[in-house]
DNA sequence: TATGAATGAGTTTTCATTCAT
DNA sequence: CATGAATGAAAACTCATTCAT
């Protein structure tokens, strides 16, 4: 079942592309959009200034190419076979590991993709992807609502904005140096987002 | 019991200095400090491009006075006259009101300081800063835990960073178009925010 | 013999004249002409920058003001009430102490004096003075070179250029960490250059 | 025996380098390091301005490398080949030759050397180098003195400075107009160097 | 008249992009 | 095609000069 194979040629250029994206990631995360010049990203790409341009049209089109590959991966990464049949709890703990797994894996992706700056640069096709990825995550709250799991008056948007930004910002608290994220924290969090949304017991 | 009147020169040089806080305020907040020209800044402060140059002594100096400025603001909005003898919940409400209330009154301060990598340009006085200003709200946290309010097992730090960042979230959320912060919306998160961190009811 | 005593008025503001003049000959002297900016200069001579500007039309101007006054303060020092009649050694040698009498009273104009690039900013005034200051001395070593006491063939243009050259060399070598200047190496200085002008002695 | 033949680029690159240096030292030499602009420089050296910092990190390390090229130039041309087994009076001569030839050869050179107050901009590298090219001077003094064909008395460094200062200042008045340095200024000015520094010979 | 804050043109320096090799 | 030196427009910053007070 595999792509037919490339020639020599054709899987280097592949690996160039991939050497970019993977350089400007990097350095767009640490540095931001602005921040970063081009010729820097050549280097730790292993190319020459100019090869970027072969790839990409200009700065703007590498950058939006590297918020594409990073939106799809964290799409990816949280679904990809995903088994949606567990029971609520298990399943919430499943996506949350994942959600840790590539904020860990691919740490340059994830908070690149965090940067605030986008809305400057991002093209429509990436505005567009930015809607779609994490849809899923919608109809898994929709669901859990509509089960008596989590609160009935739940706004999924809502939730979904603060579940996301608390893990979000449990992470940049670990890069700013006023959190250490190891296994417990990462499962208090998880904890303080379950019960975020959870139905409250009444009490008898 | 107000202080002296400023003359006329004093009056007009702090005018000054405040109105390139605010111009600086507003343009790093939208388009990030590496992304922000000095001559714009400029411009919106309504004062030569030089000008910049007597207050401050380079732009690395204007985006930590701003960083200051936005930051203590922050601090007060959230703790001037605050009573910490309320009851719990009532105190949480509040507090997340004064929150709510400063990103609506300084939309600006509160989204530059929350929506930037400030690490590359910080100086020690302004890092200082950043772990200090918040403490108070490490303090409620840990009281509300010892009295039995929120969860035994819940890390104070954890929690912080969770929810702070969860109230980023539906911030940045509203202004990426995903979602719209009304009282409804505000009310949602808060529950949420208190949910995450409160202890959970056994069962009989 | 004393003009007429100036009003507390006109003292102050021939005082400030002339401390912006000192001012201006230290600073232009340390950092040369393009090298200092105007208002440390106002700084240093405890006046506001606008105040240079009721003195002298410009920059330009200040400049040949300063390099008339110590032009003028060298033909000063150099002849004021020399008496021309000595023997001709003691002529020179006293020549040579009142030249580097004032190399140490008035440092700062005597380095000013030897700074390269006045040829840029001085005006037809100041370079006709340039001319014109030291011309005594061309009369003094035409008189020695008649008097058989310096070589026949001696140009006199060259060898005021050498000498003046030799004694600032020597000068510039104390600046430049080179050489200490003590009494001892004034006098050999002094006797380099008198040698270099002498009338051999032939052998018998 | 050549060195091997270089590749049209590297060899526009060198081209490039030397013709920044020539440029900036005859700008440097006219009007001084601070009276300079950068894009003279570029124009003179028909390159753009931002060329001119991929060799160099800024303005103060091109005139170091001014300075040290200048230098080197001027070491070389003072003592390479230079037959040191000469009578005193030959090699004296040979010694001034050569300085005179330097000075007209590579005007600017001199010039940059000579009549700028380098001590603002130059760094240790420099520095040194200036305390080492002009070291076999000393010693050729040195050992005409004890040779007795200088006077014993003569401080070795007083005689230098005093001699290269007279040389300079020969060479400065011609540049100001007061003088027009001939084969006869010349060797006039070198006589009176030699004799400013010979034993005086004793009447019988 | 003196002040010195403000100006904006000019300076040094950076960097996205091109193009000869 | 890939390269990376070169470009020049734009950025950060300086400073001679002005002018409201």
């Amino acid at each position: 079942m595999k792509s037919a194979p490339k020639s020599r040629t054709e899987a280097n250029k592949a690996d160039k592309h991939a050497r970019i994206l993977d350089a400007a990631t990097a350095l767009f995360a640490e540095r931001g959009y602005a921040g970063t010049a081009v010729p820097p990203v050549a280097e730790r790409a292993r190319v020459a200034a100019g090869t970027i341009y072969r790839f990409f049209d200009n700065k703007e089109a590498l950058v939006n190419a590297v918020f594409r590959r990073a939106k799809q991966a964290l799409g990816e990464a949280l679904f990809e076979g995903l088994d949606l049949e567990q029971a609520p709890r298990p399943l919430f703990d499943e996506f949350w590991a994942r959600l840790y797994r590539f904020a860990r894996e691919q740490p340059e992706a994830f908070r690149f993709l965090e940067l605030q700056d986008h809305h400057r640069y991002l093209d429509e096709t990436s505005r567009h992807l930015e809607r779609t990825v994490l849809a899923p995550v919608a109809v898994m709250v929709l669901q859990l609502r509509e089960l008596g799991v989590f609160e009935p008056a739940l706004p999924v948007d809502v939730a979904m904005a603060f579940i996301w930004g608390g893990f979000v910002g449990v992470m940049k608290a670990e890069r700013d140096g006023h959190l250490e994220v190891d296994q417990r924290a990462v499962d208090a969090a998880r904890d303080m987002a379950w019960r975020s949304c959870a139905r409250v017991q009444e009490s008898p």
